[in-house]
DNA sequence: GAGATAGTTAGCCATATTCCTAACCAAAGG
DNA sequence: CCTTTGGTTAGGAATATGGCTAACTATCTC
């Protein structure tokens, strides 16, 4: 199964600053929707929609407790995104592994060569 | 200066398919928009407008010789996303700790009470 | 200079996203 | 049982996004 799909929900989640903000709060700690509500100056719906987009991508979840309902974050969550970036990091870094060795072969053939 | 503009950029050049895969591939090296577009089952404009939205987020840089355009990641840029990653994951392990310490704390307590 | 190649610009379309208000539902408190 | 509180659903508006085609421009090759 492609990481893309999960990859793309997981990037277009933390690609509005709202969203950001809201996983910087329940980094803190578990919060009601209501408790996370409150730094926004923004309609209770609006805010709700952020969180489900948050849930369905799988960075955060929630449970129902009567009335209230809190949300966690699932720090796990954010594996693959660590993942594609150290990918990227690796390739670009490889490349210049592989840069530095040919540099070096080079002085070494020249040194030969006298 | 605060650094969510930079990171709404960052994050929503990140959240499209497309746009990784070529990030991937310039991630190996240089290449031309010819040779960036082949991969992909798409309009040169369209690809094009890809990696403006890529330039535009300052995570590849483009240089016209004569007809041909290249294009270069730029490693530096993906900084600002990997440390808020890693603000978040201080912010939870740090939640940890302190859960950790409380409970060392509280079992001490038990220990001396007795 | 004509033809080929690499890329650019403009305009359009369909879909997605973000926010709103209004109305509603479920659970708690008095 | 009524009121309050916490959240949910529905529908709409404005904007953004990702793709297309057509036409064009700039540069290279012969």
């Amino acid at each position: 199964m492609s990481a893309e799909p999960r990859l793309d929900a997981l990037f277009q989640a933390l690609a509005d600053p709202t969203r950001r903000s809201l996983l910087s709060q329940l980094a803190r700690g578990p919060a009601s929707v209501s408790d996370l509500a409150q730094p926004f100056d923004m309609a209770l719906p609006s805010l709700m929609g952020h969180l489900r987009k948050l849930e369905d991508a799988g960075l955060i979840e929630t449970r129902k407790d009567g009335r209230v309902r809190t949300c966690a974050i699932v720090p796990e969550a954010f594996t693959p995104v660590r993942g594609w970036l150290d990918e990227q990091r690796a390739l670009w870094e490889g490349r210049l592994d592989r840069l530095d060795d040919y540099v070096t072969r080079l002085m070494k053939e020249r040194q030969n060569g006298h």
